[in-house]
DNA sequence: TATTCATGTTTACAGACGTAGTCGATTACG
DNA sequence: CGTAATCGACTACGTCTGTAAACATGAATA
């Protein structure tokens, strides 16, 4: 009788910091298997295999990544994009911060030198290109 | 012999989502009374006095606030400035999401209509600022 | 075929977090 | 003075995270 499994909008769960690294692994380069993407990660955190399965079967688990069968293993792949989970994780901090305006976290970036002559003239074209 | 207990630049305890919430209140007003922190914050997150008086110790172990005694009760005042806070926490989302670097971060906010036109005019002031 | 290897699945376990109840001391009130 | 209200301290407990070991199973190999 199929009763309704599928809840839709569930706002996708939250990935955390161990879990991103595996992410981002994968929106490096996918379908990985486990074993790939703990050669990109496991050295760098000086993680074991087990941690990376670990992590990528919770990353399924929250519908993060997909799986696709391939022999006895399984290929990995990102399911959901990376600017996806950027976009939210930066309004996130903008609501939590900055009540939600843009500016106010900008004008705090550019005070705290976090911004090099670079970034700025970065932005400044972006900005050109904005109002156009 | 005093053997160095003082470990000093101990990154500053991370503070968390419920945490911040008792935090703001501080920032707004302080010293205050759990009492009155509760008054600020109990009602729209739907927490009782308990749940205040736990993250105030919290806070307390982590550094974050001070108590002063006030008769039978404590007053408890912020240690760490609201701006040093939102600026690790921004720091941490920049180096996280986008490599350290300021300028895709905004480039990212900008896509995403996350930028009100008040925004974008906010920002070009503050840009003139800081090119002169 | 018996053993080893690779791989996913299950279980583990400590620490952080969200949320709060209980305890013991002090104070205020009747 | 006895009792209720207040307040901080301690305890609780389920979930999430970080980090992995143990287990099961099928494939490869000796």
């Amino acid at each position: 009788m199929e009763r309704c499994v599928a809840e839709k909008p569930d706002q996708p769960e939250r990935i955390s910091d161990a879990e991103q690294a595996v992410m981002e692994a994968l929106w490096q380069r996918s379908p990985l298997t486990a074993q790939e993407v703990c050669e990109q990660v496991c050295g760098p955190r000086g993680w074991s295999l087990n941690t990376v399965k670990t992590l990528l079967s919770r990353l399924v688990t929250k519908q993060a990544v997909a799986t696709e069968p391939d022999g006895k293993r399984f290929l990995y792949s990102p399911k959901i994009a990376r600017a996806q989970y950027v976009g939210t994780e930066s309004r996130r901090l903008v609501d939590r911060l900055f009540g939600g305006r843009a500016a106010p976290l900008f004008a705090h970036l550019a005070q705290a030198e976090a911004l090099t002559p670079d970034d700025i003239a970065e932005i400044e074209a972006l900005l050109k290109e904005l109002k156009s």
